[in-house]
RNA sequence: GCGCUCGUAGCUCAACAGGAUAGAGCAACGGCCUUCUAAGCCGUAGGUUACAGGUUCGAUUCCUGUCGAGCGCACCA
């Protein structure tokens, strides 16, 4: 609809500059938006103001000039004017408006999709939470980020893929294949003592009992000797059993990955060693040493020569290492290797999901794959901020030591999908987020979720007393909708096209939730005010009945969009 | 010390790529169920957008600086 109004204007501006008003050549950036007051029409531009200094006209002269100029015969506006400091608001026919409610309900599940990404292949790294442990309320946000903007730019018309990095590689996972082995080990009777920088937890026991079910005693030689590299074969049985954890925890919040991909495999296949060469025949590899951090100094720090990569020349603060003192390559190594292997594999963007505490990554990341494929914005990573867990107000402690962790798994089995979905995505990413479980389970205005969702099973009701009275939408005079409270409730339904753009190109899924909200309660204000059902006069219920069976399905839209259910009953 | 993310009503948060009078919910107070779901609706109150400059027709939004919060700062991930 937008787009109409959009190329009503960009006609106008272009004849102008054919007559010489402007200059030729590229002129500023205009918009056509919708207002936020009503009274300001249906759409508005501000063309005429961006436009005033190459016109040397007056704001409002020039709008009045612009307006003279469009068609007359068209039935899309019926009315416009010049207004405030010179914008030219529209307002649409109400036959135009009143049309968009059989265009939705043709458009049905599709509603609100475009074609604005066609073409275009995107790639959503998220979550990617290592493969030693179980996921805590954090990995559980960014899940939710990561998946609801894939779905955005799937909706919007991209190919999108979701993939999960898995950290199979480096010393977390050597320590967690010793964890299991010591706890194995204590099963069959023996001793142990946890040494520093082990896991504990209660799950890495479980994986011992599994391990012991599946292959017996057969590890037991090899858990006397802890000082080397525990057994390839048992690090991949406790990975496997993890991630088949992680993967079973996602499914309950409705999350599926279309790919993982595995660190190791970047090991294993030298891909590691021909990225660093790839930037050495660059010229941007070198040996080097780092001035020690300002501030507090890492307690074993010392000064050595390291292999290093100059990503000061493309914006970081400081060049940074590639090998450790051992000669193995650093995370920022395979990081390199992995962003440039999804690259090659053809996306035309790259999406990473990432917790603020990795925020200092970013540059660095970002330098080596501009430096390794000449383009700058190929990657883009979305910080998530932290979770604070909190209970009636009062924060929940948490250690992984002493157990006392809420993991994600906990928090759902208390809240709920739907509301801890709801919850995380009605923030923006960039701030951080007090999650109190006591609101979550709540089922009041606290609660956005139940809200949106009240709604929906509200109109689900209403058709089920529409059935009995043998009231049906064929019946509906379309017509007959003219009270203002109607049509705005389809002018809020004929933007949800345009919101789901906006929230994929700015990566906001957290506009989506709040445009449910409005929705929502345009709608309860609607029906607490208009009777829908009037067995005395038909033509006009069957009309509402229509309007509402259309907002029906931009909630159920757009709970869809946020992976959120739209029950029928409540 | 440097970098990143922030600072909006008492609280939790919005403000749609710079737009017109900065909006919701909660908490407080007052109303609405013999009629389609009261998990709902209506009303009252609440603000120097941390502070100071700058850019322009116009700034919560962009730039600079100050103050404050969170995260990070060789060799872990």
């Amino acid at each position: 609809m937008r787009r109409i109004i959009e190329e009503l204007v960009s006609g106008i501006v272009r004849q102008l500059q054919a007559e010489g008003l402007f200059p030729e050549g590229v002129l500023p950036a205009y918009k056509v938006e919708r207002p936020r007051d009503k009274s300001h029409g249906d759409f508005s531009t501000n063309a005429a103001m961006v436009l005033t200094r190459f016109a040397k006209i007056r704001p409002r002269d020039l709008a009045e000039k612009m307006l003279a100029m469009l068609p007359a015969d068209q039935k899309l506006v019926d009315r416009w004017e010049v207004a405030g400091p010179g914008f030219i608001n529209f307002h649409l026919a109400k036959e135009r408006i009143r049309q968009m409610v059989p265009d939705i309900l043709q458009a049905g599940k599709q509603y609100g999709e475009s074609n604005f990404g066609a073409g275009r292949r995107v790639q959503v790294e998220f979550v990617s939470a290592n493969p030693t442990g179980p996921m805590h309320v954090g990995h559980g946000r960014g899940a939710v980020m990561g998946d609801a903007i894939a779905s955005l730019f799937s909706v919007t018309g991209h190919t999108v893929e979701r993939e999960y990095y898995i950290n199979d590689a480096g010393a977390q996972v050597g320590v967690l294949g010793r964890s299991v082995l010591l706890r194995y080990r204590e099963l069959f009777g023996h001793a142990i003592t946890m040494p520093e920088g082990c896991y504990p937890a209660a799950y890495v026991i479980e994986i011992a009992k599994s391990l012991r079910e599946r292959d017996g005693e057969r590890w037991l030689g090899d858990s006397e000797q802890l000082g080397g590299d525990p057994p390839a074969e048992v690090v991949r049985f406790a990975m496997e059993q993890i991630l088949g954890w992680i993967r079973s925890e996602l499914a309950t919040i409705n999350i599926h990955f279309d790919s993982w991909f595995s660190e190791q495999t970047l090991h294993s296949q030298g891909k590691i060693e021909q990225v660093i060469e790839q930037l050495t025949q660059k010229g941007l590899i070198y040996e080097g040493v780092l001035e020690p951090p300002k501030g507090k100094l890492p307690e074993d720090w010392e000064s050595r020569p390291q292999l290093l990569f100059k990503s000061t020349e493309y914006g970081d603060t400081v060049d940074r290492p590639l090998k450790k003192s051992d000669g193995s390559a650093t995370y920022f190594a395979a990081d390199i290797a992995y962003h440039l292997d999804k690259a090659q594999r053809g996306f035309d963007q790259l999406i990473d999901i990432w917790g603020a505490d990795h925020g200092g990554y970013v540059k660095r990341v970002k330098a080596a794959l501009q430096a390794l494929t000449g383009q700058k914005n190929l990657l883009d990573v979305e910080l998530v901020q932290m979770v604070n867990l909190v209970r009636g107000g009062v924060p929940v402690k948490m250690s992984k030591r002493d157990g006392t962790f809420v993991t994600l798994k906990e928090v759902v089995e208390e809240v709920g999908s739907d509301a801890v979905r709801f919850i995380f995505l009605t923030r923006s990413g960039g701030a951080s987020l007090d999650f109190d479980l006591q609101l979550a389970v709540s089922k009041s205005n606290d609660n956005p979720v139940y809200y949106v969702q009240y709604a929906h099973a509200r109109i689900h009701a209403v058709f089920r007393q529409a059935e009995q009275k043998g009231i049906g939408v064929e019946q509906g005079e379309l017509s007959r909708l003219e009270t203002e409270d109607e049509l705005n409730l389809i002018r809020q339904l004929g933007s949800y096209p345009e919101l789901l753009e906006a929230a994929a190109i700015n990566r906001e899924p957290h506009r989506v939730p709040y445009y449910l909200v409005e929705l929502a309660s345009t709608f309860h204000t609607y029906y607490n005010s208009h009777r829908i059902l009037d067995e005395a006069d038909v033509p006009l219920s069957g009309a509402r009945l229509l309007l509402i069976s259309a907002v029906r399905q931009v909630l159920f839209n757009g709970l869809n969009v946020l992976g959120v259910s739209a029950p029928e009953k409540m």
